[in-house]
DNA sequence: AGCACGCCGACT
DNA sequence: GTCGGCGTGCTC
């Protein structure tokens, strides 16, 4: 907005503009004569000796006075579509929840940096008309490709047509074609729409068609609304939310999936081309910097009416949205934590609020929190309870280890390994599922007990046999295996302590020798591509056995698959934190919904030293509702989230001394309020990584207290950051301990 | 965040 | 004698 500026005479011009730095306010610029500007608009400014992308921003409730002598002016207003009011105010509320800066917050927006120039058109040309003078066979060929007012690059004639762009090159010398501009391409063609995309529909069961209607009808009403599509795997509910999209491009808006990075699968793509004619466009950190740009600039434009994409895909500035949808909503990777944090998915519901448009959560697991939002009445709960006819539940059962253990220096139950031999024997597959990477967890010399460390980490170097290496899975620190400890220097002593998953491939290999292994994990040589080609071998039936980590659970169908072990089940209970047991409950739950998907009997067997844990028990017994029951009713007991408001202060640094005493400090310096109470400071949970100590603090508030003010607060007595130690604030955070 | 300014160690 | 390390502070 332009604001009268207090110049002698009363003409500067002013407005504020939020740059993409950790300051508080949005800075005053001058603007130029001629220069029209509205909030919302992309423009230059300088800033100190550099040039940077920032935004027109709204007048602040009170902004401070700046000296008229250091106003300069905006250098460019970019040629690109403004920021929408909606996301300019997202952009606020995001900074204001998280305690961060409404700059850093920008500058999430402002990820895709060549993008606010338009694309510049392509180079082309126009057949005129005529014939070349000496009719080569070359020259035949392209002739025979061209007709009149049809655009083409030289490159693309030439390959279209057979021949070198030498060829096209002496035509042209010719005087056949004029140069003319192409308009740049889209990055995905449009999603089919009206009859088009009616014809792709697929048919829906009653129950779906029941969700779907209801999904449908909040689209069309065009405000927001936030729904929570519970179903069970295998229940349908991508075909559900489908109809979904297809409402909200109906009615002519842009629509944002949001997805784990991990999920952004071609398998994904795929279906959803099947559905709507074309694939949506992705957005992640893959992306090289030109499509990043490309993808942006036309979200921007509203070129591209459906985005698929990881967590800063929220970020990205659409100007007609209609729709989000979140799936596997109760997954990790939607928490980022670093520079800002915050969680995408609770973000994605906001984006939705303040855009005035309804958002979908969807998880055949869904979060405690989503549960109880869709309790009481926050959300609306939409469930899909039944599976595919064709797919039925695994059969469940625990083994209890301590009755039917493993053979001595062994992993795998001999009932679990009935199970496999006889669905081997029936010509079908067996998975074996353990989330831990490599050969052992933990190394140690037999001799004098010395343990293998990461020394930039407080973790386990894990031993990677296959590539004979000690590995941090932390900071990707990694040495060559020693062969003589080297604390006491003893030869071949060294022992390896629980198993990972090329261990088990060695125990299995031993057992069913003739069986054949395909072991699966996120570091496996050969990156994507070659994990899609495995994917693609087991689903053709060219493997028996799978032992996988996390990313076997994660929405891959194996048809064949008929029996699922899980080799550790209370891997993740171990330590008390009430959200382990809901990430295990939702982990045990995809692992063993990977079963079964193809119709017939199926089993799950999952090996467990404690099986008369609750969260073991629900798995078994397949009671989600029991699960969320206990695990709701406990958060509620014990005061925790979502019942009221946690959030971490963790202070790093590269002195442990000084980190220690500047969150003792911390501490001391807390305003006195009776409803806030503060643990620690404590080691975190990872208590150094990549070189810096970590000490955490843990905030603990009632619901409706105003945390956010009070951290600000807190923040502003506390000590200043000295020296190498950092100070971030953690809202809502992950881990409750 | 980036970048300059500023004050102390090993080198052309 | 300088080159360069990164601690401190500022940017409308």
């Amino acid at each position: 907005m332009s604001a009268a500026g207090d110049d002698l005479f009363g003409k500067t011009q002013t407005v504020f503009v939020l740059l993409p730095i950790p300051a508080e306010q949005a800075y005053s610029y001058a603007v130029p004569e001629g220069m029209n500007l509205a909030p919302g608009d992309f423009v230059q400014v300088p800033l100190g000796p550099r040039k940077v992308a920032a935004v027109v921003w709204d007048a602040p409730d009170e902004a401070k006075e700046v000296d008229p002598k250091k106003l300069r002016p905006v250098e460019v207003k970019f040629d690109c579509p403004p920021l929408a009011a909606d996301m300019r105010k997202f952009v606020d509320w995001v900074a204001q929840y998280t305690v961060s800066s409404p700059g850093m917050v920008l500058r999430m927006v402002l990820r895709a940096p060549g993008a606010l120039d338009p694309e510049s058109a392509i180079a082309g040309i126009r057949y005129l008309g005529g014939t070349p003078e000496r009719l080569t066979d070359a020259r035949r060929r392209v002739m025979e490709l061209l007709e009149n007012d049809m655009a083409w690059t030289r490159s693309g004639l030439a390959h279209a047509s057979g021949v070198s762009t030498s060829v096209v090159d002496g035509l042209v010398k010719q005087g056949l074609f004029e140069d003319i501009e192409i308009p740049p391409g889209p990055v995905v063609p449009p999603p089919f729409r009206g009859e088009e995309a009616e014809a792709l529909a697929v048919a829906l069961s009653d129950d779906q068609r029941a969700v779907s209607d209801a999904l449908v009808e909040r689209v069309r009403e065009e405000k927001f609304s936030c729904t929570l599509l519970d179903g069970v795997t295998g229940s349908g509910k991508t075909e559900v939310y489908f109809e979904a999209i297809a409402a909200a491009l109906e009615q002519g808006r842009q629509v944002l999936i949001l997805l784990p990075e991990i999920a952004l699968t071609s398998t994904f793509l795929d279906r959803f081309e099947e559905r709507f004619g074309a694939p949506p466009a992705q957005w992640h950190s893959g992306l090289a910097p030109k499509t990043r740009e490309k993808v942006w600039r036309q979200v921007a434009e509203g070129r591209v009416r459906v985005v698929a994409g990881a967590r800063s895909a929220l970020f990205l500035p659409f100007c007609e949205p209609g729709l989000i949808i979140v799936d596997e909503e109760h997954d990790s990777a939607y928490k980022q934590e670093d520079r800002v944090f915050y969680n995408a998915r609770d973000m994605a519901v906001v984006r939705a609020s303040l855009g005035n448009f309804p958002c979908v959560l969807a998880s055949a697991t869904p979060s405690v929190e989503s549960r109880v939002n869709a309790q009481t009445g926050r959300y609306h709960h939409e469930r899909l309870e039944a599976r595919h006819a064709d797919a039925v539940l695994p059969d469940l059962s625990v083994i209890d280890m301590r009755k039917d253990p493993p053979p001595r220096g062994k992993f795998i139950s001999p009932v679990l390994t009935k199970a496999m031999e006889e669905a081997l024997g029936r010509g079908e597959q067996a998975l074996l599922f353990l989330n831990r990477r490599g050969y052992a967890p933990l190394t140690l010399c037999r001799v004098c007990g010395h343990r293998f460390e990461c020394k930039n980490c407080s973790a386990w170097l894990v031993e990677h046999r296959f590539r004979n290496q000690l590995q941090c899975h932390h900071c990707g620190h990694s040495e060559q295996t020693p062969e003589a400890c080297p604390e006491c220097g003893t030869l071949d002593h060294l022992v390896a302590c629980g198993p990972g998953v090329e261990r088990l491939a060695e125990e299995v290999d031993e057992t069913f020798p003739d069986a054949r292994i395909i072991v699966l994990s996120s570091d496996m040589l050969g990156g994507v591509t070659r994990l899609r080609l495995e994917l693609e071998a087991i689903a053709k039936g060219e493997a028996d056995i799978i032992i996988g980590t996390q990313l076997v659970a994660k929405g891959h169908n194996f048809p064949l698959m008929t029996c699922v072990g899980v080799v550790d089940a209370d891997l993740g209970l171990a330590n008390g934190d009430p959200r382990a047991a809901e990430r295990t409950f939702q982990l045990l739950s995809q692992v063993t919904g990977r079963a079964g998907r193809a119709g017939g009997a199926s089993v799950g067997l999952l090996q467990s030293y404690a099986p008369e844990h609750p969260v073991i028990q629900a798995i078994e017994a397949g009671d989600r509702e029991a699960f969320y029951e206990r695990e709701i009713g406990l958060r509620q007991s014990a005061g925790l989230p979502p019942f009221a408001r946690l959030a971490a202060i963790i202070v790093s640094g590269e002195d442990k001394r000084a980190v220690e005493v500047h969150a003792r400090e911390m501490k001391f310096a807390a305003p006195q309020s009776g409803d806030v109470h503060i643990l620690g400071p404590a080691e975190a949970p990872m208590a150094l990584v990549r070189g810096r100590h970590r000490y955490r603090l843990l905030v603990h508030a009632p619901r409706a207290y105003d945390l956010q003010s009070w951290l600000r607060a807190w923040l502003a007595a506390g000590p200043k950051e000295r020296g190498s130690v950092r100070v971030q604030v953690d809202v809502d955070p992950q881990s409750f301990l």
